[in-house]
RNA sequence: GGCCCCAUCGUCUAGCGGUUAGGACACUGGCCUCUCACGUCGGUAACAUGGGUUCAAGUCCCAUUGGGGUCACCA
């Protein structure tokens, strides 16, 4: 009986895509995949002047990325084709040309120049008027050969009513509106044209788009009402800000999905905070894909604009890379090699497999943990010179090389034995393991700050460990 | 300014007439501890204001205030 959920997301390639956009996707992809709908990607390059090839690109990429495919777009084909606006043309034009016909539309003659005129002149007059198209052409009857833009006859009286999923019923009078135009005058379509034929024929069933399109819906609705054709459902999500309430824009930091990928943050991580963001489920935090994929509705999201927290978005990610549930061991392998590589590491996956353990609650991105990493991937530890200065000095020159001369007996290289063997000897000589600590983690690690100490003896190995250890107490001899 | 939307801790939010107003992040005190983390126990902190409706309003209605969106041959 309810038709087959179909959503889209449609960017427009003029950048980056935004966290902000990445937050629409989402919602319309978890719709999709929890009704066992399809989720269309659909590419609005309309606006030629800032649409580029690259971007497109950058967005396929970033969406690939998140683990967002879509089922039908750009590289998977699909039966509702073509996917990108400017391959559309004839049908826009064939649409446009069906609501002159019916007398929904019109041809407007009208210049940009002219209208541009006749706004500033009102503006002079009155500056806090807003200019309306006059209706000039509307009923023209004439067709001069000139240029024309296609423009929409809009009912002078009544309103437009819909029931937002999110918001409820919205109610908008349409003389608040004005003759809007459908195509302009190189047969290329406004977004509010291209937007409706493009949801109507490819068979799109509810549209989740941000709240700064809740002005738009009206004008679409009314279209779809002159195509005889019944508008999908509506669904408009508030609006994620700046932490100031401005815009969420670079000034404000990171805002596109290659950003935080450069920073080493989980594409799973990225969509659990943007779901969370006017949207919730009891008290629950953290979520798998799967989880929300199960949980989701529109029922549960808010209305209230939000600001976006940095602080917030790291803990989730710290959630996510903590726990192997969220990011089984295998994947955060293959997440933390690239980081690695990166620093000019050369690195054997199944070493990195052994020590993630080390790391796996101190973490908070792949780039941290990389860092986290490094001294076990080179054969002397990059040296923190204050660390070095405070710790490595004559008064422990002995702790360190007896330290190496009770790990080497010890015939199990693992931390258990390891760190008994220590024990025996700091009681032995009522020494206090805190007395020794420090100095050999600088010798080990060149920090001040790593995973446990025996962890870390452990995963240098015998060699590994026994050198830095005593090569520490050679610097620290010849001060 | 017109039209539209919104309003619970600093932030994200739970709450769908009767709650000591809950959780998370952040901040903060203690515990744990070889460092850093993790973990754990605790703390500070919110219903914008004014009217109604009701036996009873954070929850319903109205107004005010505040915030936001949008007013193109951009999307």
């Amino acid at each position: 009986m309810s038709q087959a959920v179909r959503v889209r997301f449609a960017p427009s390639p003029t950048g980056y895509l935004h966290i902000g956009g990445v937050r629409t996707a989402l919602f319309n992809w978890l719709w999709a995949r929890k009704n066992g709908g399809k989720f269309v990607l659909r590419i609005e390059d309309t606006d030629q002047e800032r649409s580029t090839p690259e971007s497109v690109k950058v967005i396929l990429d970033s969406m690939t990325w998140l683990g967002m495919t879509w089922d039908e777009g750009p590289g998977v084909g699909g039966a509702f084709g073509p996917y990108t606006q400017m391959e559309r043309l004839a049908i826009y034009k064939e649409h446009a040309e069906r609501l002159i016909t019916s007398g929904k539309a019109y041809r407007c003659f009208c210049t940009k120049e002219e209208l541009d005129v006749q706004r500033a002149a009102l503006k002079a007059k009155d500056p806090k008027a807003q200019f309306r198209y006059p209706g000039t052409c509307r009923d023209r009857k004439d067709t001069p050969s000139l240029p024309f833009v296609v423009r929409f006859k809009v009912p002078s009286d009544g309103d437009i009513r819909y029931v937002d999923k999110v918001f409820g019923e919205v109610i908008t009078p349409n003389t608040a509106q004005q003759d809007f135009v459908l195509l302009r005058s190189d047969g290329v379509p406004l977004y509010n044209f291209g937007c409706v034929v493009d949801d109507m024929t490819m068979g799109i069933t509810l549209v989740a788009r941000g709240r700064d399109h809740m002005v738009n819906t009206p004008l679409q609705i009314m279209l779809y009402a002159a195509f005889g054709v019944a508008p999908p459902d509506m669904a408009h999500l508030p609006m994620m800000l700046a932490p100031n309430g401005e815009k969420l824009s670079k000034r404000h930091g990171a805002v596109s999905v290659g950003e935080y990928k450069a920073q080493g943050y989980s594409p799973e991580a990225v969509l659990n905070y943007l779901v969370r963001f006017g949207w919730s489920h009891g008290d629950q935090e953290v979520f798998s894909l799967g989880e929300l994929v199960d949980a989701f509705n529109w029922e549960a999201c808010g209305r209230g604009d939000g600001k976006f927290d940095a602080k917030k978005f790291l803990a989730i990610q710290h959630e996510h890379m903590k726990t192997p549930r969220l990011t089984p061991d295998d994947v955060y392998v293959a997440r933390l090699v690239p980081f690695l590589e990166a620093r000019g590491l050369t690195v054997d996956p199944a070493r990195v497999a052994k020590v993630i353990p080390m790391i796996r609650e101190r973490a908070t991105t792949f780039v941290d943990a990389a860092d986290r990493l490094d001294f076990v991937f080179r054969d002397v530890p990059v040296m923190d010179d204050k660390a070095s200065q405070k710790f490595l000095v004559a008064a422990n020159v002995a702790h360190l090389r007896v330290l190496a001369d009770v790990l080497e007996k010890v015939s199990s290289w693992e931390e258990k034995a390891l760190e008994d063997a220590t024990n025996a000897w700091l009681a032995e000589k009522a020494l206090n393991i805190k007395d020794v600590a420090q100095p050999a983690r600088v010798a080990l690690t060149g920090r001040t700050a790593s995973p446990g100490l025996f962890e870390v003896v452990a995963a240098l190995g015998r060699e590994g460990a026994l050198g830095r250890l005593r090569s520490a107490a050679e610097i620290a001899a010849s001060r």
